[in-house]
DNA sequence: TCTAATTTTCATATTTTATTGAAAATACAA
DNA sequence: TTGTATTTTCAATAAAATATGAAAATTAGA
């Protein structure tokens, strides 16, 4: 396979992954291009590589800066934005992480709480629904603890060793 | 809060979650409304507590069956199939990553070796193409085994216990 | 300040995904 | 078998998500 079709299917693969996750497919793609490029890129150069709109290409550009994926920079005697995709995939992959941990469990357990707070727990059926509401947030705390040791992991490298034990 | 109103709000709420990931709304909430289900109810039952058509209950409770999330029952002396969830939502949760893993992280290995196998590697930025590739490769296994792990932990009282001293 | 380049917004259009419902297939009891 | 209850399929339709593009807002140099 050439260079420049790799390139061009690991941006069109990406953007498929994404969409199974719930991501939209032009921002994984946005951020594929951003990954595999060597230097800072325009929102003209993503709408050219992509054919995409420059509404879109702005859109999407702003979420990911959002999720802290992506950064501007400003290029020497340039008037337009550049992008640039930190390629550290570690960094990438605990950031989604922490936002994800931050914009889904956080509301998730304040959900539970909510249901929690029944009016009549003695009722009939009462019981087994509190069972399930209470061990969904069991097992959330769970996971959040769990992504917790991920994130660390990365930065404790007696961590990591550990975790490598059990492999 | 009334039991009622909860419970509504569960399967509602759940559905909201499933589709930042991907999942079918109408699946996450009949997921939902089987695991708060004290019995084995029909395609009936879920087409009339969620107003939804009959073709989509039937759709829907083949997949769910299909990632091994629910399943079907015979009730004595019925005609019509009765359906149940496993209510231990730690299984729930390990079934899930199990299909997620097989369904998409084989997929995206097998492009990924794809990707590697480029004509010239000496092209000019092909070295940082592949730095990418080969980093999403580390990750993508490093997560497959972490995810071993959390399976792991959930059936192995011991490492359960080792993950517990991290957190 | 003024002007032109650039970015942002958002009503509308398009595409994608999910849902319906009726027909076909299947299962089962008599 | 035959008739009926039940499940499954899938083309048509509706709903939701995404994308467009032109106008408005912003920015920065002269």
């Amino acid at each position: 396979m050439k260079l420049d079709e790799a390139k061009q299917q690991f941006v069109n693969s990406w953007g498929a992954f994404g969409t199974q996750w719930g991501i939209n497919r032009t921002m994984a793609q946005i951020h594929a291009l951003l990954l595999i490029s060597t230097s800072p890129i325009t929102q003209d150069d993503i709408m050219e590589q992509l054919t995409i709109s420059r509404g879109n290409v702005n859109m999407n550009i702003r979420d990911l800066i959002g999720w802290g994926l992506i950064d501007r920079v400003v290029v020497q005697g340039e008037r337009k934005e550049y992008f640039i995709a930190d390629k550290d995939i570690w960094k990438v992959a605990t950031q989604i992480i922490k936002e994800r941990k931050k914009r889904e469990l956080d509301p998730m357990l304040k959900l539970l709480a909510t249901l929690e707070n029944l009016d009549d727990k003695k009722e009939k059926g009462s019981k087994e629904f509190l069972q399930v509401v209470g061990d969904i947030k069991k097992l959330s705390k769970h996971a959040d603890s769990l992504l917790d040791i991920m994130i660390k992991a990365e930065e404790n490298k007696f961590i990591g060793a550990i975790l490598k034990i059990f492999k």
